[in-house]
DNA sequence: TAGATTGTTAATCGATTAACAATC
DNA sequence: TAGATTGTTAATCGATTAACAATC
């Protein structure tokens, strides 16, 4: 059923599996089925087939599923057949490495705006962009058609620059900064902070290791 | 109960209130109820009751916690209480960026020791550190007792990077390499993959912007 | 045909939320 | 005492897994 409401988990693992069928692909294997797909990418089987079918019969029974034509749909899924813009804001060391990430990301999808707030970083050069003024943002986001806003800006900033983001009109943030942003409840929001993951995996550490 | 096991979905909440603690207690804000702590953290304030209650009774009765008492009391469950050093593989701009991040680290937790595979970053300097080469690595995680390894190497060489972990003695991983690694069951790993993070925004953009 | 594997239903498992007695 | 808020039980909700008929 096209319109049924798809829980996040779902959603969250579908890249996975479109990265790991690309990879497929470049090794010109056609077919894989669930079971690969699940020992390769530690899932139950039975969950890639349920996610999958959510949005269609992809599969054929005693086969598999096609390669080529999995990663078409999951990128349809995704919107990665789109066009989609990215911007940054936050020119410091994390802004720098995500820029140069942008290789990795599926074609289609591509930061194409870096800002920052600081004197010193404007007119720097990351990997072929040059750092704007905040001043420009909402008309870059608006002229570029920009729907996706990364925070790479220190705690105190993020939630400023979520909502120029939003009064910019972009869709949905990623946000890295060490604190939670409130958005209108039509704005997308993900946090991607490495310090709060560090820090739980503290948690599974063994008893007391030092003496 | 102190031995009945707890979920992920706990353990990745408390680095949250912590946080949002320790920004009270600078505040020097002494005591927080549950309402408080969700409506900041968007979260439902049974929930954040019951995630403390797994671990003791910490809070009092038509008062709520002690801000102090509560950050301890997290900082304990979590082992930040303890000296924990953590290693990290891959002196690229990611990298870079997460040495940056030391400062915002809990105290005890540190990244002491940066390597890498490239001659031509063996001996730069990375927030302090010196870039070391692979060779010395199982020899300094043993010497430093460094637990937790951070990879941001290419996905190609990530699982390779988690055997020499896995190798000397490291109980925890985070990979940010886009590419699922295996490693023995008693060590725990954690993805932090950017990439993913971006494609599964996608799915939530509106229909289609552009023409 | 025999073997393999999907799509899907039913069963299980786990996590979140509501409700409220206990009590500060 | 009256009001507030915890800790905890029960109810709800949702996600994962097992099982298997359908079928390539």
């Amino acid at each position: 059923m096209k319109s049924m409401k798809i829980s996040e988990a779902v959603v969250r693992r579908l890249p996975i599996y479109l990265r790991f069928l690309n990879e497929l692909n470049r090794m010109n294997v056609t077919t894989v089925s669930s079971q690969d797909l699940g020992s390769k990418l530690d899932l139950n089987p039975a969950q890639i087939r349920k996610d999958l079918a959510y949005f269609g019969e992809f599969g054929k029974k005693g086969i598999g599923y096609d390669v080529k034509y999995l990663i078409e749909k999951i990128r349809q899924i995704l919107k990665l057949d789109q066009r989609i813009q990215v911007a940054l804001v936050g020119a410091g060391n994390l802004g720098r490495a995500l820029c140069n990430y942008n290789a990795y990301l599926q074609d289609n999808m591509k930061i194409v705006a870096v800002f920052d707030a600081e004197k010193s970083k404007i007119g720097q050069n990351m990997n072929n962009l040059t750092v704007l003024p905040m001043s420009e943002l909402t008309d870059t986001i608006r002229e570029l058609q920009i729907r996706i806003g990364i925070i790479t800006v220190p705690a105190s900033e993020a939630q400023n620059v979520a909502d120029r983001f939003v009064e910019a009109g972009i869709e949905a943030i990623l946000n890295f900064a060490p604190v939670i942003i409130k958005v209108p409840p039509h704005i997308r929001v993900h946090h991607a902070d490495f310090t709060t993951d560090l820090q739980s995996l503290a948690y599974y550490l063994n008893k007391e290791e030092e003496a």
